[in-house]
DNA sequence: AAGCACATTCAAAGCGCTTTGGTCAGCACA
DNA sequence: TGTGCTGACCAAAGCGCTTTGAATGTGCTT
């Protein structure tokens, strides 16, 4: 059933049907309540390609998900923050159109989204220090919203983010509040904008109090289980290993942690931990009580604010005037079961 | 730059352009690499949306992840079926749309997809018992292929699926084989397709030794870590706890184990643990050497075989008479660190 | 030299929708 | 009676592509 059929069946026009389906003023109430009446008796929908063709609007928005290279791993957060950017897209009628792809090839497909017009704006994620596509996202006029920020660029462009920098700051004060004094951070792969970032707010925390970190100390690489488990292991094997540690998420702690059972270290008495925690809903930090220490901000929420700026962005391109719509989260700092006071010597 | 003004800065009509470009035989060889070289200088690439209508094919599957109602949470096994369909689609042309929604609501998801004409085929995710979504998809005449099955319909529609009752069975065996009697399944929600068949598959292995389980010791819910961590406290604080524990997940085997080490209670000797392996991108069961003996299938690949099927189906939709095309895998049974003889009492 | 097949190319219709620029009553006003 | 609105509707163009049905030019046959 396509809008012709319907209107010669209810003998009006393909305006008129048209008209009345989208809510247009010029057509008499009686005619819209007929109009839509058979609309749902014959369950029409209109095509949604001749609508894109006819309006300019391809009402979906492409999301990116970058595969670590040659690891071809696929990071779990992406399904929390989509769930959260699609209750908001729902709510606007946009539809997904994602993109697994090596992180190789992305200039690519954000070039073929651009010009192939197949969707109205596009999400990118996980940015690394100095992003090339955000230049070429702005040179393609394609409206955008990163998922994270860049490091080595002005941070002129609409972004979601959470405060990185300030919530390991805060962690690495707690740590050494209890005393700790050689710590060390698990981190994500250095190339990546927040890993950066942790790294710098660890670095600010230590130095606060007249640390430095042992470089020794500092682990960083894709955010597996496995690699959390490797992680600690290793740093329980030194000669002098860390009284605290930093994850860069409840994953990799979730390694850690297995590690330390290994080893026969008890979390919160012999060594402390605090991860970072995206609230990841197969992946909860604890019910009631929190089982690491963390700092928790929800990607799902993130999910939903980037694409809240996104369809912003696309509906209203003037409103801003120039300014970057942009906003930093703060993480919550959630005290659970995985630290205490550093064990004294 | 479109077809149009392609066309006109070569001098050629449209049809000349676009049958260059899509490589029909009546077009000259130089005026091909012309057009194929003018194409790329100007970076054309034809607009999606316009192609469709054209041809009425979208070149796009639709993909439904389900959010656990009420619960709202997205189960990180879509983001490695994805990457794994993804592959097939890339090779092939084919973009996905993704909606994300609550399990109430497909219904209507899957006659707006046919409706509007968006995709060209979809995949149906998680089905349930009696899953009406297969036969509404039949009604719709939209091309689709199963993850999984439902178990109370015929099996005549085309699905990629694990063979859950023979591995479970398996699992189930190899633990009786090493002396365990009192064995306890914690399973994913029970109106699930795959979660009926490890039942059913870890009741024959019982039986088949002449055991009869304990309802007792049959726990389903959302497959979560936190739910795995719960099961197995719940477990381990009977009066005649388990000596032998299949998982349905690695999350629900991560969360028992941390319930494991809370009671210092340890896995492969004082409690041996299975547990089904999606092999999981972030989450691999282990490197070198499993963490927990496992029942391991790719969901991944599971995703590569089923978008291969589906697309199949839409571009030879008559190759196969009517036979529906099906492909149940097999699922390994790994060794790893979490079996061991039961305890003798 | 006429006729024909073949290789190239093109104009125009059509995919299903939106939107511009009308038409046509009916009514009020002078 | 004529003019000007206004409310309700419609025909047709256009979005950018594919594809049908012709047209054109070339070389070969007879």
């Amino acid at each position: 059933m396509n809008l012709k059929d319907l209107a010669a069946s209810l003998g009006l026009s393909q305006t008129t049907v048209s008209r009345a389906l989208n809510g247009y003023p010029e057509v008499a109430q009686a005619t819209r309540q007929r109009v839509l009446a058979a609309a749902r008796a014959h369950n029409y929908s209109p095509n949604t390609r001749a609508k894109a063709l006819a309006t300019g609007r391809a009402m979906a928005i492409g999301h990116v998900i970058p595969l670590a290279t040659s690891t071809e791993l696929v990071n779990p957060v992406f399904a929390d923050f989509i769930a959260g950017a699609s209750e908001t897209y729902m709510r606007h009628g946009y539809d997904i159109v994602l993109s697994v792809i090596g992180d190789d090839d992305e200039d690519r497909v954000y070039r073929d989204m651009a010009a192939k017009r197949m969707v109205d704006g596009v999400i990118l994620q996980s940015p690394t220090t100095d992003d090339r596509r955000i230049a070429l996202l702005r040179d393609l006029g394609l409206p955008f919203v990163v998922h994270g920020r860049a490091t080595d660029l002005p941070d002129d462009y609409p972004y979601v983010d959470v405060n990185n920098r300030r919530a390991f700051k805060r962690a690495t004060e707690f740590l050494i509040d209890l005393g700790h004094r050689r710590i060390a951070l698990v981190n994500g792969r250095s190339q990546l904008g927040y890993a950066v970032r942790r790294q710098a707010g660890f670095v600010e925390g230590m130095a606060a109090r007249g640390l430095t970190p042992d470089p020794d100390l500092l682990l960083a690489d894709e955010m597996t289980e496995g690699y959390g488990h490797a992680a600690m292991r290793t740093l329980l094997a030194r000669p002098d290993p860390p009284t605290a540690v930093l994850a860069a998420s409840t994953i990799i702690a979730f390694g850690m942690r297995r590690a330390a059972d290994d080893a026969g270290v008890r979390l919160g008495r012999d060594i402390s931990l605090i991860t970072y925690d995206d609230d990841l809903s197969y992946f909860r930090n604890g019910g009631a009580e929190a089982v690491f220490t963390a700092l928790r901000s929800s990607v799902r929420m993130a999910g939903r604010r980037a694409a809240e700026l996104l369809v912003d962005l696309i509906e209203r391109p003037h409103d801003a005037a120039g300014l970057p719509r942009q906003d930093l989260l703060e993480a919550e700092l959630i005290v659970g079961r995985s630290t205490g006071p550093a064990p004294s010597a």
